[in-house]
DNA sequence: TTTAATTTAATGTATATACATTAAATGTTT
DNA sequence: AAACATTTAATGTATATACATTAAATTAAA
């Protein structure tokens, strides 16, 4: 849909002040898609992305520090994120034995098999590869990239 | 910069996978550069919004549902953002004589003087202008649009 | 007309978030 | 070693947000 029609505005300043507001626009509306598939499952988008982070690194435990580095939303709470997927059972805290600084944390099993599942649902996010081709998702990769340059 | 370094992962399921963790990242990266550019000016990104929003019809006050029809994020309470900039001055209620449910609102002297200063600002958002071509900004409009088709 | 349904905005509540501060462990310098 | 600086994670606090519920006004239906 028109981003003119989204937002009930005729006109935009230039196509780059459309482009901004394009990707935030379209930014909300792939976390408000990505939150409806994981409410069955308990959990939010962050925690998910925190689960998959853990999932990526194996039995490997990793520090608090090092999931942040690699989350989309940096400025999230780690900590606190990290508290709640152990209180639901999702993963497990491991003492670290040469920087007792470090709280080094690992997906569960139960947090694995949950993952596994909403990964299903969430191939779906947005429904992208019925809409766009690859080749325009690539040059869609390259134009984010530049932007953030 | 390579989303592959930004979320320090060697590669992506798919391009398209990695397009919409781009184009979240992306836009969480420029809701933290606008919140930066804005926080001098004492409101968030969302309270801009809807002032620019109200600043778009002029001396006519609109409904909070007028105002959210218009808002990039749908899901936000427009009532208490609202509120938020009436506390500060930045906005004038009115009472709506044909429907008494309705709060019609309108941007007042004071917030229209305090966009004009933050939009001076707020143009720079990103820097977008001296890393992509209009075409580019054109190209990336046209896929965002696909994508939520 | 009076009952029911819809629209509009506000509020309640739990959670999430940004950002600053704290506290402990480790590293560096003198 | 002592003093200082840095790193790591947790916490404090205020605010923002999602989502459900409520309350009032209006519209539609019986």
């Amino acid at each position: 849909m028109r981003l003119e029609d989204e937002l009930k505005q005729e006109k935009f300043q230039s196509e780059f002040q459309k482009a901004i507001l394009n990707i935030l626009f379209t930014g909300n509306w792939l976390e408000a898609d990505s939150n409806r598939i994981l409410k069955p499952f308990g959990i939010s988008t962050q925690q998910y992305n925190v689960l998959r982070i853990l999932k990526g690194q194996g039995k490997n435990a990793i520090s608090v520090n090092n999931i942040i580095s690699r989350m989309i939303d940096k400025m999230s709470n780690a900590s606190r994120l990290v508290e709640k997927l152990r209180q639901k059972g999702l993963i497990e805290r491991v003492i670290c034995e040469h920087d007792r600084r470090q709280v080094d944390v690992r997906v569960s099993k139960k947090g694995l098999a949950l993952l596994l599942e909403a990964e299903k649902e969430m191939s779906k996010l947005g429904n992208i590869k019925s809409k766009i081709s690859e080749k325009e998702a690539k040059i869609i990769n390259l134009i984010l990239e530049k932007i953030r340059e």
